[in-house]
DNA sequence: CCCATCATGTCAGTGACTGACAAATGGCAA
DNA sequence: TTGCCATTTGTCAGTCACTGACATGATGGG
């Protein structure tokens, strides 16, 4: 359930303070949120859960709905590391599929679990979704300068960077609704399901559709 | 400037000062963000435009976001009604695009205009691109739905009519930040933006990319 | 051991948004 | 026209997210 910021290296003790606190104000966002819901929760009540005032907070966090959120920053960070290793002959949405299928393959069942259990909230939870998805578009723009530089391309002038970086941003937020949709349970289940979207994207927009499913047929 | 909300039919006296009322606050509010910023502008000046109580405000709209908003609802039902009114032959995203193309085709320079302006204001401003971006994933809800009935698949089992309304969706998003980024003047502009990013998206994501450019290179 | 730095608490204030009630206004029928 | 009902609106009070200013206390370096 806890965030698992990973803060390991020779950091004070204010620092490591700081951390603990920070996760600490994640955890009780997060327990409070999936017991009585977004909106019924205040930012005061998770202030007093760690014992620490309404104001400190709004210092570590700019919204109530970015106590939440944070938690995603590990795995972008992951994401974005990950990109930047897959050669450079793979072509971009290759590139971009693999790094993702990277991302998820070395993460721990615990952090797994609190992303289901974020991803959950989104669902139910329209501004959260709001602010979710704002923060999908800021790390996009991150990847359209990635793919750009990968490629040797100028984003300024070639629109695929963009049209590429979108249309993977999209389909792993689909890959998030599906697995809510299903009810994914584990890290087996959540990488299986992003496996296939990734797989069917390219497939659906290129190739006709039979009404019997797609080429790789769930095998139920 | 005026948002045009096509009110025709017999309506009531009540029901046509309602629409007016309505527009007028649009209005106010696309002029007021506009000219101060989102921020910098209070739901109760805009009331106060329009000469009404800052709760009548909040009865039209739910939140502040919302006023600049509306301008789009028109826009969608275009957009669902074009796509409806495609031959089922016609491949989905192949469809969805030529829906898009319909739809930009007969919208009058006024409307367009009022287009770019709100997309001016989506980009500096978070909040109201959090907004819109939340709006924007119902509307793909709807167009989920839409895909599957027209192809008579089952979206609950079957993932692409997802994958293909999330991909289309984030392409015509990247559509309008190309014109906002490219200075797009009038709805000629809009209309060649958007024609092509939808050309290209399928080339981005199966052709090769030479670094020269696309397909159909920028004339430059 | 002292001092500069930084995290925190307190307080007051703004502004978005809501429920409840009362007043006014449009629509309709007698 | 008049009277009645439904709907719209204004007013008021309240909640809550979020912020700036200032005071206090802890930390870590010298």
């Amino acid at each position: 359930m806890a965030p698992s910021t990973a803060h390991d290296g020779p950091l004070g003790l204010r620092e490591r303070k700081k951390a603990r606190t920070r996760d600490a104000l994640v955890d009780a966002a997060l327990r409070r949120f999936t017991e009585h819901g977004f909106a019924a929760t205040t930012t005061e009540e998770i202030a007093a859960d760690v014992e620490v005032s309404q104001r400190t907070f709004f210092r570590y966090f700019a919204s109530k709905e970015d106590a939440v959120l944070a938690v995603q920053e590990h795995i972008e960070e992951k994401f974005l590391a990950k990109l930047a290793a897959r050669p450079l002959e793979e072509p971009p949405i290759e590139a971009l599929s693999n790094a993702l299928r990277d991302t998820w393959a070395e993460l721990d069942e615990r952090t797994t679990q609190t992303q289901l259990l974020v991803l959950r909230l989104l669902e139910d939870c329209p501004p959260l979704l709001a602010a979710h998805l704002r923060r999908l578009s800021e790390h996009q723009d991150r990847l359209v300068e990635l793919i750009a530089r990968r490629t040797g391309v100028d984003p300024a002038t070639d629109l695929r960077p963009r049209l590429v970086a979108a249309a993977f941003g999209s389909v792993s937020h689909v890959a998030h609704v599906v697995c809510h949709q299903r009810g994914c349970r584990g890290a087996a289940d959540l990488r299986s399901t992003i496996g296939e979207c990734l797989d069917e994207l390219v497939p659906a927009l290129t190739e006709p559709w039979g009404t019997a499913g797609p080429a790789a047929p769930a095998a139920d």
